[in-house]
Parts: structure tokens; C-alpha cells; sequence
DNA sequence: CGCTATCTGAAATGAACACTCCAGTTGAGA
DNA sequence: TCTCAACTGGAGTGTTCATTTCAGATAGCG
């Protein structure tokens, strides 16, 4: 294909992985804003051999954050394949909770950046958590009264803010999820409906 | 109190009025990155006469989401009195989700700012909430193997997140909170609990 | 070894902003 | 109407960054 590489000299590749690194460091660390100057120190390089490295410091941070994405989406993947399609889909949902909490941070650094790969990654996220309320739902396990592509983006974006939750304790994405489970189950008394 | 309101001239409490009201217009806007020009531009003043009124972009900032905010603290408090707690909690939930949807661009844009007059109210907006939960507990319209703190958490972060989908069509909204009202009744059948 | 295309990083550049200065304008009391 | 302190806003100032430049270092081939 077009992924012509050229051959590069040795210390800009290992160059080209430290500051990779780095980024991905700095991407989980709270608080810290980050600049090329704070990337560069964390790698212990010069801020324009990461530039150069990359293009832009765009085209690094997403390359990073690609990369922090991936064991997510294998997990998705895996989800998809197991028998149990409900208790996939709530294994699934608590890891997309550990992974949010430990990285919500970094969504926010993101908010203003051109990043197409993670963007490509979360699209890919998003089907295969489509793919994951489908099987549950052909399993009888979730409501059919609602809109499979509405329970996607309820459950992708909930995530997402159960995870930015200043606390995030354990116990609180537990509850958390039993109660979306309980809610998106097929509900047998239509209980006091009208309210 | 200190609020000691030195006389000021007419046109400045005019210009003042004019430049909360453009923050507040672009605030709501979505795409635009609020700098103290566009500010100034959309009020038909010069940025040194908006930063001069407020003291800082800041305060200016927080003054104007502070204004956009009372309304939806007057229907929370509002909510508070109403006879059904559960029917209170369910239709504030709606118009939080309806505030966000409107407005979840602001909270992007308030990230790095210090704007303690937010914060505030944002707390009282929590406090609130948190007595509606209580009191809908107290009503039994709650399950009660969950800890209060918990939901009001859980409900304050995903109405955010749930505002904030790109979608938003007011379906989702409705769904959403009906999910999230079965998942928070009290549980008759612990069910096929084990799973 | 020696040579050179490739790399490196300190310093320069330039863009985006919040905030300040100051010469000129204006509201409003006398 | 006159006067002047309060106001205004165009033109700076100082910062913070990403990105570029370029003189010097170095990988790696012959």
C-alpha cells in the first residue's frame, strides 16, 4: 500500500517511540495541560524533533491516544464473541467504565484537536457496543421498546460521564450499572404506566 | 453589606448590561471559542471596556453562566415543593436534560476559567437534586439497596452526558430518563439475581 | 576511518489572547 | 452652558504556545 516507509535512521525511530510514550504518560496524568514543551521533558527530547516526528502535535496526540484505545476495542471485540451476550455486554460496560475513569482526562484535552485516528477508534467503539445491545437484545435480555441505536448512545455517553464523575468510586459504576441493567430490562408490569 | 454599589455612570451599567448579554448569546452558541473580541464584537463595544466592567474574562464568564443558570435552580427549588416526589424528580430530570441540551457547549468552554459564582450555584444545583432523590427514597419510589449519594451523582453526571450526545433528539431524552426511572424503582423480583 | 545525508534541539518566528495605557469623548452636576 | 471626572476603545504589552530554522552532531555505509 501507500504506507511506503522510508527507511528511517535508528535513533529518530526510537525517538519517534519515547515521545509516543511520553504523550501517552502525560495523556493519563491528571491536571497536567499539555504543550509539545511538556511532552518533549516527559520524553526528555527537544520539542521540535517530536514535532518533526510527527507533523504536528495533532498527529502525535492522536497516534497516542490510538494507541491507549486499542486494548479497548480488542476487549469490544472479545465481547462480541462470547456466549452470553447480556453478560458481555455488562462486563463490557464496567470495563468501558475503568478504562473512562482512569483516562477521562485525556477526553478533555481532546475536545479542540484534529485527531481522525481516535475518531476512526471511537466510531469502531460505538459499533461494536451497537453490535453488543444487538445480541442482547435478540437474547430477550433488553427491552424492545426502545431503540437500539438510543440505548447505544445512552449507554456510550453514560459511560463516558459515570467515569468523568469526581468520585468514580468501584462501588458507584457497580451500582451504577446494575441499575442501567435493571432499567433496560424488559420490564413486566408496565406499572403505573400513564405517570 | 460590603455590597457597597459605588454610582456609576449610565453608560457604563448600559455597557455592562450589553456585554453580559453577549457573553450569555455566545455562550449558547456552539463552534465559537469565546475570546474577550468576540465578546466585544457581539456586544458593539471594544474588549477594554468588557474587561474593564468585570475585572477579568472570568468573572465576566461566570457572571453570565450565572445568569443562565438561576432559571433551572428556581424550577429545582420549585421541584422541591411539589406534592409527588417521584413525579417532581422524573420532570426535573427532563428539564435538566432539556437545559443541557441547550447549553452543554458552555460547559466545554469552562474547563480552565475560575468562576467560583458557577460553582456555587452548580453545588446548590446538586443539593437540590440530592433532595429530590431523598425524598422520592422516602416515598418508596426509589430502591434503597442504593446509596442516595450514589444517584444523585449518578443522575447530575448523566444528564450531562446524555445532553451532550450530538444526536439529542428529544426521544433519547424521554427514553433515557424512562430507563433510568425502572432501573431506580424498587426492585420486586431481585430476579434471575445471580447473573 | 571518513563522509554525508539524516537528525537534533536551542533559539527564532509568528499567531492568539487576556489585559493595560492613554488620548480623546461624554454624562451629568453646578 | 461649562467643566471635569468617569468612560471608551485603538494601540500596545506581555504570555503562552505550536511550528520553523539552522548550525552542529551523528548514524551508518563504503
Amino acid at each position: 500500500m501507500s504506507t511506503a516507509e522510508q527507511p528511517r535512521r535508528a535513533d529518530a525511530v526510537r525517538n519517534r517511540r519515547l515521545a509516543l510514550e511520553a504523550a501517552k504518560t502525560l495523556l493519563v496524568q491528571s491536571g497536567v495541560t499539555i504543550t509539545v514543551e511538556a511532552i518533549a521533558r516527559q520524553a526528555g527530547l527537544g520539542a521540535a524533533t517530536i514535532v518533526r516526528a510527527f507533523g504536528t502535535k495533532d498527529a502525535l496526540i492522536d497516534a497516542a491516544v490510538t494507541d491507549l484505545l486499542d486494548p479497548l476495542i480488542q476487549r469490544a471485540h472479545q465481547a462480541l464473541t462470547e456466549p452470553d451476550p447480556a453478560a458481555a455486554l455488562r462486563r463490557f460496560l464496567l470495563d468501558l467504565i475503568d478504562f473512562q475513569a482512569a483516562h477521562w482526562v485525556m477526553s478533555e484535552q481532546l475536545t479542540h484537536l484534529q485527531i481522525p485516528l481516535t475518531a476512526e477508534r471511537r466510531s469502531a467503539l460505538h459499533q461494536a457496543l451497537l453490535g453488543m445491545i444487538d445480541r442482547a437484545r435478540e437474547a430477550g435480555a433488553i427491552r424492545t421498546d426502545i431503540d437500539p441505536a438510543v440505548v447505544t448512545v445512552m449507554l456510550g455517553e453514560v459511560v463516558y460521564a459515570i467515569a468523568r464523575s469526581s468520585a468514580t468510586p468501584p462501588a458507584l459504576a457497580h451500582d451504577f450499572v446494575t441499575v442501567l441493567a435493571d432499567g433496560l430490562r424488559p420490564q413486566s408490569s408496565t406499572g403505573p404506566a400513564g405517570r
